[in-house]
DNA sequence: AGAATTTGACCTCC
DNA sequence: GGAGGTCAAATTCT
């Protein structure tokens, strides 16, 4: 694609991750080509023929929903990249996983803690400054002090874990940087349809000194402090660690039809990551990337992402 | 009262 | 055997 093509509304973000996802469109199906013309391969040729054309149906999928302008990414058809590598294994990590497996195969309630430990599973580690809300709701269920790290490690599990089987977990654990940061690992993907939650950034500080936002774009959400407070509670609940929060609403009222409360000249995202994560899941794209980001506009800094990812040097400008 | 968090126990993986 | 990940009862919060 040109750039001339694009409608003038497209964010120049936006236009470079169409750029990068159509580099990859473009190499995955030279590499579909490549898989066709190698006799080596033959007797796997259509399940590798297959795969391929799921990612190019990712591809087409991603593409179509940056080309639009619309911001509703509700419609995205969502593959699990466990799905791809290994066909039925998400049914079948499903069907042994820990809290069924442990009902089914034990009668006796008692015993705890019998799963299946997910190694291949999928995972994302973001490293933020602040905290980040992805729009979905967590519930934690654990901590533990890990080893050589000065502060505890947080785990979250979907809320939609029961009533809909999500098995999206995530891990959040404060460096010992200076100043500190949010490493956040995320683990599978999000199986359950309904967002409760309304898309939020986080920008919640490890410093004291330091402000603290929580951007929400939409104001349907429930409680929208809540999250912020669940991502680390022990800082939350401990005044030493004194995490201070401040709101921003984006209303209604106030926004453009483009969704998207700032301009791009003010070195902001245009799409922010809560919305990539919440509707598009956007890890699909940049699974197992690590990213850096802090922001600079109103008080804070931007860093643009350190990481890369599967497709080359990660395309979005994220504020986190 | 229901939901969320805390925390000790227990399991898997290395 | 130790570290990390998860379960689930107990506790706290809304």
């Amino acid at each position: 694609m040109e750039s001339s093509c694009w409608p003038e509304s497209l964010p120049s973000t936006r236009i470079k991750a169409i750029q990068k996802l159509t580099q990859g469109q473009h190499l995955t199906s030279k590499l579909r080509e490549m898989l066709r013309r190698s006799e080596k391969i033959e007797p796997d040729i259509n399940s590798v023929d297959d795969v391929v054309g799921e990612i190019l149906g990712m591809f087409d999928n991603t593409l179509s929903i940056l080309n639009s302008s619309s911001s509703s990414f509700e419609e995205v058809p969502h593959i699990p990249t466990g799905d791809i590598r290994s066909p039925g294994s998400w049914d079948d990590q499903k069907s042994e996983n820990y809290g069924e497996s442990t009902k089914t195969l034990t009668p006796l309630k008692v015993k705890r803690g019998c799963y299946k430990r997910r190694k291949d599973s999928w995972t994302s580690i973001k490293i933020t400054p602040r905290l980040i809300d992805d729009g979905h709701a967590w519930r934690k269920y654990g901590q533990k002090v890990i080893l050589n790290a000065t502060h505890q490690r947080n785990y979250y599990r979907c809320t939609h874990k029961t009533d809909q089987g999500c098995r999206a977990t995530k891990q959040v654990q404060m460096t010992e940087d200076e100043p500190p940061k949010y490493k956040i690992t995320y683990s599978g993907h999000h199986t359950c349809n309904n967002l409760l939650r309304s898309p939020l950034i986080i920008l919640d500080s490890p410093d004291h000194k330091d402000n603290s936002f929580v951007l929400s774009f939409e104001g349907t959400g429930l409680n929208n402090n809540k999250q912020v407070d669940s991502c680390f509670p022990t800082a939350k609940h401990d005044p030493k660690e004194g995490f201070p929060s401040l709101v921003f609403r984006h209303n209604e009222a106030s926004s453009s039809d483009d969704y998207l409360p700032w301009d791009l000249t003010k070195q902001v995202p245009s799409e922010p990551m809560s919305m990539m994560s919440s509707g598009l899941d956007h890890e699909d794209i940049i699974s197992s990337e690590v990213y850096s980001s802090t922001c600079s506009t109103y008080g804070y800094e931007i860093d643009n992402i350190i990481g890369s990812n599967v497709f080359g040097d990660f395309p979005f400008e994220m504020c986190s």
